[in-house]
RNA sequence: GGGCGCUUAGCUCAGCUGGGAGAGCAUCUGCCUUACAAGCAGGGGGUCAUAGGUUCGAGCCCUAUAGUGCCCACCA
């Protein structure tokens, strides 16, 4: 006999199953495939680490969908891999090096990036078993790294298009410059952060000693590089100064007093240091004014040898240092305390430096247009609709991208230039000797923003530039699963590299889930130590109950906290799965089970309709993305229909081995229960599996079979209705013998009071076996009923409970009581609406239909309890 | 300074296009009832942040307020 292990005990099968899929090769797709695509990109994990709970969620999502997907019959590619991460992972190498004692320039390029190229190896190679733990589907044949050589050679093309297109550009501009990984990096890498410092007055003081001008400044270590004051042109109390100069103090020098309207006459003493190379503002003061640029810091943001006493300190020693002697030189006049933003490295979190340097640019304003359209006119949609507003404050304010980096690990920029003459060259194939002097050519130094190529991912994974059967068959992609902190980084320019370079929107929906935080709400992170390893809650709980955890309760677009009871939540309801698929098994053993559709009982078309039902909520929930209510839906009906009732209400025949019908009571229990599964399965998808190839089936595996389909035929509206009915009266004779605790626990005698006897002729066994009772008497009067008798009343019945003892009638008065008056409100809120001439005027016909039928349900029931109520009083 | 969220049971959160509020956990009561104590049955607990408005009808739509969180922004 088929049977599955006493205990649920996911270590025992999920690595089993999830082998055996990858031997089927049922993750791989097929791109010859007569059937319509279906494809996700996996947004690729940085192989600078474990894998953390965002990435749990994310592939969870992802797997979840695509599992659903291949059930309903859609050729499904969803392709994995992971991302070189080029600052973050040099840094990690840096790091690690560091510890040995050696440098990169130690090293050199060549063997660096052979340290680089292990690094890889062996972390994406964790990142990537990390992931087959989690149970996701995606198709390993197919997996990509963004350092790939069809990933490398659609970078060289995409950026020789590009610059000759003139949407890349090399310049010198005022870029954000880590002093800790030495790099540039982008706007959008930049955190700005509230910092406590101090807005500190200088006076600049006039040629012949006067007293000149202040300035208030929030970084007198740059003060060694200004090259002027501004004031704004309409400050009267700065007019007659303009034009002539101040001498800049520890310099010595005279430096000029400019008008400009960048200053605001309100803030600070309305006189403002200019630095042009040290921050952007300034720059450009300093271009409309002709000014000098000065650098003060070197490239690791210590300062220069512009004055010798302050060289080689850091800029915080130097702060420090330079406002010590503004004090000894009596100009500085006043220290305030002052909070301001202050920009941050989002890898190193050093602050970083605005710093005067030539780099590659791509330039933005061209690219965005096509892109803005693509989500104005809805063919790239984001699931919630309101982040298209976190996209578009991006890119409405886009400035140009600086793509250069001068990091060694990543994509070479495909420049060449000319030792010689200077010449420089753009192409994809490497340039060794210059076209125009014949000298020789040398590569450009730097490396591209990671991002760079991260953004060619949705096609150059699939083939581009080349017509590939898989580029061919399964791009566009479908839909994006990614959290809403990579909006900016990731999916605005996959967007409009996608429609610059393949005319198309990569993907139709782009899903965006929260965070997941912990406990008490807070970020996960390393520095507070609160992260949670996913691949230990695998350990103990199993895949399952992990996907769970991450799944139920959390909405579309927001943060979820990740709750060890959840966990054991969704452990709780896998034992409980696991168990009911063991009782089922065991009775249906071995034979083959057939079915008799005429033989099928009231119970067993109940719950076929409850399951139809449920497959047509579930279904709907999936397409709208709506996993967390999905999941619920799955869950009540699999433990209050199915479990709670269904197979209590079956136990009878299946232990009656010459039941007539026993066959359908399996049959029914077997369909019922692959349907739960097939519809649990993208969420559990382990235990679905090991139980549903012990079920009796025809399916190769439960993830190769068909997602259940609603059928109006199983509706089964009469039986509903009946059971429901059933259900009702046990519940009320439970509650009464529970709560009144005046009913002994052994068996109790119902006597049925009802001119329609139907549903309780049908329901006699349950109700007999449910609400433990040992005789049941069906009557339409109320003749020879006891006076000691409880009384309960459910629509279209009325059902007593003698009892032998003196029941405590004025207690049971004072219950009916209770209820009459619950029966009064509802009737008084019916009547109020239907009096409401508004209400019958302009409601719907169907709801005034159901608020008089609730009034004739009420009234039915209150009219019992008075009765009730009187002949007790008697 | 802009923008976007959130405020619902003791806790964590659902609640689709408006039609009298749900889940999990916790709590209380009774049960080892031969699938399951990781369980079964039953119960208690909510002026849906506040104030207005629209509507026959508002947790849901509009306005304001108060808390709270996030994102963006070059005032030194």
């Amino acid at each position: 006999m088929k049977l599955i292990d006493k205990t649920y005990e996911p270590k025992d099968f999920e690595q089993r199953i999830y082998d055996n899929w990858i031997a089927k090769k049922y993750f791989e797709a097929n791109n010859q495939s007569d059937k319509t695509p279906f494809t996700i990109m996996m947004p690729p994990p940085n192989i600078t680490g474990r894998l953390h709970m965002g990435h749990g969620m994310d592939n969870t999502l992802q797997d979840i969908i695509v599992r659903y997907k291949r059930m309903q019959g859609f050729e499904t590619l969803w392709v994995p891999g992971v991302d070189h991460a080029s600052i973050a992972t040099e840094a990690k190498i840096v790091a690690k090096m560091k510890e040995e004692g050696i440098t990169k320039e130690d090293l050199g390029r060549e063997k660096f990036l052979e340290r680089a190229w292990d690094w890889k190896e062996e972390y994406g190679g964790i990142i990537l078993q990390q992931l087959r733990k989690m149970g996701v589907s995606c198709d390993w044949t197919r997996e990509s790294f963004t350092m790939d050589a069809n990933l490398t050679r659609a970078v060289k093309k995409v950026f020789v298009d590009m610059y000759n297109k003139g949407l890349i550009y090399k310049g010198k501009r005022m870029i954000n410059w880590c002093p800790e990984c030495l790099t540039s990096i982008s706007d959008a890498e930049v955190e700005y952060e509230e910092e406590g410092g101090h807005l500190w007055h200088i006076r600049y003081a006039t040629p012949d000693g006067k007293d000149g001008i202040i300035v208030a400044t929030t970084r007198p270590e740059t003060m060694l590089g200004d090259t002027a004051i501004a004031v704004h042109p309409d400050d009267e109390r700065y007019t007659h100064l303009v034009g002539k100069t101040v001498v800049l103090p520890i310099m010595n020098k005279e430096i000029p007093i400019v008008a400009d309207t960048y200053v605001e006459k309100e803030f600070g003493t309305g006189a403002v240091k200019i630095t042009p190379a040290h921050d952007p503002n300034d720059y450009e003061v300093g271009l409309r004014h002709n000014l000098e640029v000065i650098t003060v810091f070197t490239e690791d943001a210590h300062m220069t040898d512009i004055v010798p006493k302050y060289e080689g300190m850091d800029r915080l020693t130097a702060r420090k240092a330079i406002v010590e002697d503004l004090e000894k030189l009596g100009v500085l006049v006043k220290t305030e305390n002052y909070t301001h933003n202050v920009g941050k490295c989002y890898r190193c979190h050093d602050t970083v430096e605005p710093w005067l340097s030539n780099q590659w640019f791509v330039k933005m304003e061209e690219l965005a247009k096509p892109a803005n359209e693509a989500v104005r006119s809805g063919e790239m949609q984001f699931v919630p609709e309101r982040f298209d507003k976190t996209y578009f404050s991006f890119m409405d304010n886009v400035r140009d991208w600086c793509i250069s980096r001068q990091l060694w690990w990543g994509h070479r920029i495909p420049a060449y230039y000319c030792t010689e003459c200077g010449e420089m060259v753009v192409a994809e194939e490497d340039v060794t000797t210059c076209p125009k002097c014949g000298g020789k050519m040398h590569q450009d130094e730097d490396t591209l923003d990671t991002w760079f190529s991260s953004a060619l991912w949705p096609f150059a994974t699939l083939g581009w530039p080349e017509k590939t059967p898989d580029f061919e068959k399964f791009f566009p992609t479908d839909v994006l699963v990614t959290g809403y902190d990579i909006i900016f980084f990731w999916v605005a320019r996959m967007l409009f590299s996608s429609i610059e370079h393949t005319g198309k929107s990569p993907f139709k929906h782009v899903l965006i889930h929260g965070l997941v935080r912990d406990e008490l709400g807070r970020k996960m992170s390393k520095s507070l130590g609160n992260g949670v390893d996913p691949l230990d809650v695998i350990e103990k709980y199993g895949a399952d109950s992990f996907r769970y955890a991450l799944v139920q309760g959390a909405a579309p677009g927001n943060d979820t906290r990740y709750l060890p009871e959840k966990v054991e939540a969704g452990r709780n309801f896998a034992n409980k799965l696991w168990n009911a698929s063991r009782f089922a098994m065991m009775n249906i053993g071995d034979e083959k089970i057939s079915c008799d559709e005429s033989k099928l009982a009231i119970e067993d078309k109940w719950i076929i309709g409850k399951a139809n039902q449920a497959v047509k909520e579930v279904t709907e929930c999936m397409e709208r993305y709506d996993f967390g209510i999905a999941i619920q839906k799955i869950m009540d009906f699999t433990r209050d229909e199915l479990c709670d009732w269904y197979i209590e209400m079956i136990k009878p025949r299946l232990y009656d081995m010459t039941s007539a019908t026993r066959a359908e009571a399996l049959y029914t229990l077997n369909e019922v229960l692959r349907i739960a599964l097939k519809m649990l399965h993208p969420f559990m998808p382990f235990i679905t599996e090991e139980i549903y190839m012990n079920l009796q089936h025809n399916d190769e595996s439960i993830m190769i079979s068909e997602w259940p389909k609603y059928e109006v035929a199983k509706e089964y509206k009469a039986e509903q209705e009946e059971i429901e009915l059933v259900k009702e009266i046990i519940k009320g004779v439970r509650n009464i013998r529970a709560n009144m605790n005046v009913v002994p626990s052994r068996k109790a005698s119902l006597i049925f009071v009802t001119e329609n006897s139907k549903a309780i002729e049908e329901g006699h066994d349950f109700i007999e076996k449910l609400a433990s009772a040992d005789k049941i008497t069906i009557q339409t009067s109320k003749e020879g009923i006891p006076a000691n008798a409880i009384s309960l009343a459910v629509p279209g019945v009325e059902i007593f409970i003698p009892f032998d003892e003196l029941v405590d009638i004025a207690q049971e008065i004072e219950r009916l009581e209770k209820e009459k008056l619950t029966y009064e409100n509802e009737i008084k809120r019916v009547d109020k609406m239907l009096s409401n001439e508004g209400f019958v005027a302009k409601a719907p016909a169907a709801k005034i239909e159901e608020e008089k039928n609730k009034k004739i349900k009420y009234e039915e029931l209150l009219n019992k309890t008075i009765e009730r109520i009187e002949s007790l009083k008697k």
